[in-house]
DNA sequence: TTGAGTTACGAAAACGTTTTCGTGTTAAAA
DNA sequence: TTTTAACACGAAAACGTTTTCGTAACTCAA
């Protein structure tokens, strides 16, 4: 196993100092021709590399970001770290990725150890606790210290930093006015607690579109899924809870869901019903993975561009880092 | 913005050397028990906390591990990053990820960045560009500067190193005998190029429960699906050679897919037969993903367990580093 | 011959730590 | 009173770089 070559051990092969080497290497015109010479071609023999940590130190900056998100197994996430690390890679910079898991503590926990030199800034996505306990100190704390932070997805107006979102509540809009124009009257909103700001948001595009047309509000049609540890029981009683509501108005004719999760649930229990998707039953969600396009029949969807997102984020920490 | 706080400042806050403030913080009976006192609440009022990459420049060691994967928008790989990530948060570890893209060079720079002092060793999963190349220089060499690497899912002989597997052919065997035990004898084989391993693997299950109970094969009745670009083209393709091959054999009954995308493709192909699944047609496939779970109907699956084999992953590097 | 300018390199500080090895002071033991 | 030991702290090296500032040696023009 041969050593990691350093400066130190070159400059002892040639008799110079290390300032000769470092300044050999980078072809400075301080150094003789012929010394740099020899010395570029031992250091390319040996593979020589400068080490990453010494840089970091010396610059006092480490050109890499760290991007925070609730979870990985998510294809909307997953698509952001791919945006992400994308425009990372193209300038130059590395991707360090840690999970809240939907947890304020762990995202406390992982921004205060990565804040310690080990990255330049913050990409992020709030934990649902967070969002609940409305605790934003750490985040502002990192700021205050001169670390740039770029929120994305679930963001907060109390955070003033740079954010990346998609245009929620128009999407929403936009998907509900696409199933009034198909004749849908009667249409289910599946959508989660309120102090999730994307689901509040795409709720509020339903009611616009509702109240533009002039349909009243019809709380027996909205149903709020309600977080839980288990997603097994989530999805169990979201199931029974559309069912229900199938029960009570028979005369439903669309559904429009938040995210695909309670869309695949929607489409299992309007299949136990022997409806027709599309033609009795109209189906249309937010995005961000991949079910829907497996799932048969296909959904209709609003797309999330969560790789789109990712980019747009990594741009403008790394903007922020080099201005 | 108030500046990070470092040892030096403490230092000239107290009139004393930095050595003493760092063994003051770290509770050294060599200081005084009241410089100590005063030295920890002056460190805690302005929070204090040792900077990273300075610890790593001194141990040499920087406490965190490289995942590099081919792609992070894939279910079964976004398993592994959680597992290891749990694993790696609990033993005191970062993790930081970078994308190969499927591509042998991306995964050589990702190898060379990560490796020039930012991480202690690596978790990896070949990109099937290096599998097709069999080039392995950059893992052997890494191996040979003394940096521990640990293979997963994807794996080759020619690497000497701890491996993470799960029983490909073993599991591969077991599904297709339980479609025997269901009386299917005409089962639809849909894998990879043999290039990569898993999917390999897999087919020698299939070959060997075919083996065991004495039934020929048929080469129709196996579609090895050959990779392209755009996952569209691939996708469009394999169900054309699916409909081809119920024409041909319309006595299949069942489908064995090496992944869980495949079957996704079959099932659609079934359903546009008009075949009911699985009375008239059985399907199973390996899966690391969602799609299975939301399909309607649910198909029956061979679990990869990716979260379990990124947490195998993450402690048997970690035990490595800390032996 | 002198002075200025160039060439080719080295010393040292700096980044923020940890850690080994002093060393001066005080208190207790001889 | 002297020796010894404990105590409380500091100096300095080390990790691997970059970079600023010197400086010795040489060249060349006046």
């Amino acid at each position: 196993m041969k050593q990691k070559i350093t400066l130190k051990k070159i400059a002892q092969e040639f008799n110079v100092s290390i300032s000769t080497v470092s300044k050999a290497l980078k072809d400075s015109h301080e150094i003789g021709q012929e010394t740099r010479d020899r010395i570029q071609a031992f250091a390319k023999f040996y593979n020589y590399r400068p080490n990453n940590i010494a840089l970091s130190l010396k610059h006092r900056k480490t050109k890499t970001i760290g991007v925070i998100i609730p979870e990985v197994v998510h294809y909307f996430f997953a698509l952001i770290i791919e945006g992400v690390e994308q425009i990372a890679s193209q300038r130059g910079y590395n991707v360090v990725v840690a999970l809240s898991n939907e947890s304020l503590e762990k995202e406390i926990i992982n921004m205060e150890t990565l804040a310690d030199g080990l990255i330049d800034g913050f990409i992020l996505s709030l934990s649902k606790e967070t969002l609940r306990m409305q605790d934003y100190h750490h985040i502002n704390e990192a700021m205050g210290l001169g670390m740039p932070v770029v929120l994305f997805d679930r963001t907060v107006p109390e955070i003033a930093c740079a954010k990346v979102v998609i245009a929620d509540t128009q999407g929403a809009y936009n998907a509900v006015l696409h199933l009034f124009e198909r004749d849908r009257k009667n249409i289910l909103l599946l959508t989660t607690e309120d102090y999730i700001s994307v689901g509040r948001l795409r709720t509020q595009g339903y009611f616009q579109a509702l109240q533009e047309k002039g349909i009243p509000l019809n709380n027996d049609l909205i149903i709020k899924v309600v977080d839980h540890e288990n997603s097994d029981i989530i999805m169990s009683q979201l199931e029974a809870d559309i069912l229900k509501a199938f029960e009570q108005h028979p005369n439903i004719d669309a559904i429009f869901a938040v995210n695909e999760i309670y869309a695949a649930a929607a489409l299992r229990v309007v299949r136990k019903l022997e409806l027709k998707v599309p033609e009795q039953v109209s189906i249309i969600c937010f995005t961000d993975g991949l079910i829907s396009k497996y799932s048969s029949p296909t959904l209709s969807t609003v797309s999330q561009h969560g790789e789109e997102i990712g980019k747009q984020a990594a741009h403008l920490l790394i903007d922020r880092l080099e201005s």
